[in-house]
DNA sequence: ATATAATTGCAAGTTTATAGCAACATGAGA
DNA sequence: TCTCATGTTGCTATAAACTTGCAATTATAT
């Protein structure tokens, strides 16, 4: 019933399309921007900078973290993440720039991509406001915080 | 059809229930705890820490920025107000803690209420998550921006 | 009125994010 | 393949957002 994103085929075609955006706006792939793209690709929660820095200092031990919240930064301006801000915690991201939505966990901030059908189909236009998309924020406690007892 | 949330007649009951609220729990009524509600409640937009402080110090212009940050999470934690963050770094606040949602517009960051009907109900409990509440974030151009061509 | 316990204001301290700049690496063209 | 221009990195300093410790103050129960 309730699916959870995978983006299991599409990751060597997204680093495909990473490529060649970089390369024809003229950015250098340099192994630092493509190691954080590859970071966010391969987790399916929603890191935070320090989090995305600590994936990819496992492989480049010398990155720095400014570094990283620019990569972030750029990568977001090509669309090819998107900053998922939440309540409180600093700021997110996520490589799934396909509409879904998200559960998120109120006690520990953890954001989980989740698909699902709601049978709520978005009128084009409300109160004047052109619509483009919309997502669905689900805000709950997670399986490890309840454990916890949350 | 759709509906923007007024608070019109609600102010008089929502200030009686914090005060209720607060008594009950032994916490005590100062004017700057009742100030930095009310002034939450006089918006209906979802002002920053900052905002709610500017807005207070018209009143109370000695009030310190480190009360307001710790009355709004006391408001929080009361759940008389809702943190919410969007675009900005800065959390925010929105004095409607009805199930609502949110119409924000994706060219000059307005954010407004919207209550609707969707005909979707939430499940308990979603891939593990004990669920709490929902909120279905809408994007698009409000019609200011729509006039100015976008 | 008084006592007591919560709350405030100040200032110092954290955390999160950005900017300046010299050193360096990528990729287009020789 | 080599060279060079320009984008990029890493370090460090700085800014912005938020939190905490503590003494002074104030609300409220008695």
């Amino acid at each position: 019933m309730y699916i959870i994103f995978t983006m299991v085929k599409e990751v060597e075609v997204r680093i495909e399309n990473f490529l060649n955006t970089c390369k024809q706006l003229g950015l250098k792939i340099t192994p630092q921007r493509q190691a954080v793209y590859e970071a966010l690709l391969n987790r399916e929660d929603h890191p935070t900078v320090e989090e995305i820095y600590a994936d990819v200092k496992k492989k480049y031990p010398f990155i720095s973290l400014a570094t990283v919240y620019r990569t972030v930064e750029t990568l977001e301006e090509l669309g090819l993440v998107k900053k998922v801000a939440y309540w409180g915690s600093s700021a997110r991201y996520d490589a799934n720039i396909y509409e879904h939505h998200h559960l998120i966990c109120l006690k520990c901030g953890a954001i989980r991509d989740l698909e699902m059908e709601t049978g709520w189909y978005m009128p084009e236009e409300i109160e004047g406001y052109k619509t483009i998309s919309f997502s669905i924020h689900i805000y709950g406690v997670c399986p490890l915080c309840r454990k916890k007892g949350f």
